[in-house]
DNA sequence: ACACTGACCGCCCTCTGCTGGCTTAAC
DNA sequence: AGTTAAGCCAGCAGAGGGCGGTCAGTGT
């Protein structure tokens, strides 16, 4: 939005004709539905006085309240709230600046004065109504003017654009934002705005903090109404702008533009460093986090680790150290511990039972053999070599992992290996859909739908999950269980859901036939022949052919970041991966879980700080 | 006509917290 | 050699703050 600044002169505007302007700017996003908010008439309240009113002071008893439990702020001199509070008790209010045009509030009556106001209103007067609406009024020449209210004729025309106005205050104000004039200065900072109401509401939001708006319901107060009631709606959980792509709805325009991006791909965010882009404002700035030298910290209280985020932090001390319903026994002695941490901290002193430690590291090994191959790291030896392809290993357990895993089907391993992108990026792309749309937007619902993704249900609230581990994760943060549930879970082959998952996909055939021979141990190479498969499949769908090109090209000159060497480590995760997508997403083995709800715990944890209300304060 | 006030709509931003994929160390 | 746990990080929605601009009404 541009900032402007002008003289607020109605001498500088010029009338002419001009047509109706239309300001309609969001039609393309779903109107509300049922709008059950009752629209209050503009403007002040028919018949108020500009004097404090009783509504005032309803409203001032409230604030003072609102006020006084803030006592902890600094005197009038440094905070304007209470300098405001003393102020409306005895006079005048806005009197906001001398460079500000005539800009004072009319002198606040006293009490028996407004009493008195409202005897005379008790009184019968002859009252005259409008015949289009009930405003009534005692004069004649007021009824007159309020009857130009329901005329749609707006003689003031602007001599900028085509907008025309029905009073000559609202073409000035009007004018004033093509100028870039802003004459009410606010008197604390220095700010100045194009009209009286701005310069009023910046006030209350930066200075005298007045909220006149407040929920009955929990207490939250706003300086605006239409705040208010957005802010009912996190009661009333109504939402009434719809997505025409998915069903999410929201319950204002600017969540729905955000979550819009889901479907469109747009990432308007970039980062400076990676040019990495993101679909949100925080996210970038989340992101760049990452490159900082200097990463924020946040340590646990009860245990030496530190964790980059606070939600991590957040999991960890759920995990680790909420207290257990029953103590964790040692399963090498017979103690027990509160916590999983104080239990997996003992398990340590087991180790001292190991024959063979490192003089270098804390490692410990069963056999002379396995801590031989470990020194080899500190030596930076690699006396173990591959008889393929030459790779040189430190242990004799690198080197057989890597024969096994890179060289026993040759062909399709270097296709996945070559065509691998990083995995992290992998996973980013996934939730992007570039150039959709509606019918390719079904087939990802329907995808997503088809596949066994959801076997992981959380018995509480319903919600399907990918891995147990994520449901366990879910189960920990959000209900506050602890339960164990590799020890509850329940194989159960789900013939319907495979049935379903046979769809175009000749992939998907394939793989719940080699999927059951899996499970009956027959036919790994060609399980992973189907998998190697099935990655590039999943990379094709996931990556439009610009986007894939560039990276098979870097691939191909040799100066790929992403390009790995077939490490252990990165065989093993891709084998890792193979099994995950087995097991995970097209082997129909739906894995129930039943929580024990006597296990769940008190949600205290009085280490992290909710602030969850940041206008309380 | 002017001064003043408030409702209304919209836009953008930030903070917060949950979710889930990925990596890696530990077991 | 395989599995699991835990941390890292991006995605994304909920909620609220702040402001731009406009319109409408009332008192003087």
């Amino acid at each position: 939005m541009t900032t402007r600044t002008s003289t607020r002169s109605t001498k500088a505007v010029k009338f002419i004709d001009s047509t109706e302007y239309d300001d309609e700017d969001l039609d393309k996003i779903t109107p509300p539905q049922n709008k059950t908010e009752e629209k209050k008439p503009r403007g002040r309240p028919p018949n108020s006085s500009r004097n404090q009113t009783n509504h005032d002071e309803e409203w001032d008893a409230r604030n003072e309240q609102h006020v006084s439990d803030d006592d902890e702020r600094s005197d009038t001199e440094q905070n304007p709230t209470k300098k405001f509070q003393a102020n409306r008790s005895v006079g005048s209010v806005y009197d906001f600046n001398p460079t500000s045009r005539k800009w004072t509030k009319s002198t606040i009556q006293k009490n028996s004065s407004v009493s008195k106001t409202n005897a005379n209103d008790n009184k019968s007067i002859e009252k005259l109504m409008c015949q289009y609406c009930n405003y009534t009024t005692a004069k004649k020449y007021l009824l007159q003017r309020h009857l130009k209210s329901h005329s749609t004729e707006r003689p003031h025309k602007c001599a900028y654009c085509d907008r025309s106005f029905k009073t000559t205050i609202q073409l000035t104000n009007h004018v004033n934002t093509h100028l870039g004039v802003k004459p009410f200065q606010c008197k604390f900072c220095a700010f100045s705005f194009t009209t009286s109401g701005e310069l009023i509401r910046h006030v209350r939001y930066k200075h005298t903090l007045e909220k006149p708006h407040r929920c009955d319901e929990c207490g939250y107060a706003t300086v605006e109404l239409s705040k208010l009631r957005r802010h009912i709606r996190t009661h009333t959980g109504e939402k009434p702008y719809a997505c025409p792509h998915c069903s999410y709805c929201s319950p204002d325009t600017f969540k729905l533009k955000r979550h819009l991006r889901v479907h469109t791909g747009e990432r308007p965010y970039q980062c400076t460093i990676c040019s990495f882009r993101f679909t949100q404002s925080n996210s970038l700035k989340a992101h760049m986090l990452t490159h900082q030298a200097e990463k924020p910290s946040y340590p646990c209280s009860y245990c030496p680790s530190v964790m980059a985020r606070k939600s991590d932090l957040r999991y960890h001390i759920n995990k680790q150290h909420a207290p257990q319903s029953e103590p964790l026994p040692c399963n090498k002695c017979d103690e027990d511990f509160p916590d999983k941490y104080t239990l997996r901290m003992h398990g340590k002193t087991h180790k001292g039972q190991t024959i063979y430690s490192c003089t270098h590291c804390e490692f410990s090994a069963n056999t002379s053999q396995q801590l031989e191959d470990h020194m080899n790291t500190h030596r930076g030896t690699r006396p173990f070599q591959c008889s393929e392809c030459g790779l040189m290993f430190a242990a004799r357990a690198d080197l057989r992992a890597h024969v096994t895993r890179t060289h026993r089907n040759t062909s399709t391993t270097t296709t996945t290996t070559m065509n691998r992108r990083p995995q992290r990026r992998a996973a980013s792309l996934n939730h992007r859909y570039i150039g959709v749309d509606d019918d390719e937007i079904g087939n990802e619902q329907n995808n997503n739908n088809n596949n066994d993704d959801d076997n992981y249900h959380c018995s509480i609230c319903q919600r399907q999950f990918t891995s147990a581990r994520l449901l366990n994760r879910h189960i920990s943060a959000v209900h506050e269980v602890k339960h164990n549930l590799y020890d509850e879970r329940n194989y159960q082959t789900n013939e319907m859901e495979r049935e379903n998952n046979n769809n175009n996909n000749n992939y998907d055939d394939d793989i719940h036939d080699y999927a059951d021979d899996e499970l009956e141990g027959n036919n790994n190479d060609q399980i992973n022949l189907i998998n190697e498969n099935l990655i590039e499949k999943n990379h094709d769908d996931n990556e439009d052919e610009d986007d894939l090109a560039p990276i098979v090209e870097d691939i191909m000159d040799g100066d790929d970041d992403f390009e790995q060497i077939p490490t252990i480590k990165s065989v093993s995760s891709a084998d890792q991966k193979k099994r995950q997508t087995i097991e995970q997403k097209d082997v129909s083995n739906i894995k129930k879980y039943n929580i024990d709800r006597n296990l769940i715990l008190s949600n205290e944890d009085e280490k992290i700080d909710y602030d969850v209300f940041g206008f309380n304060g």
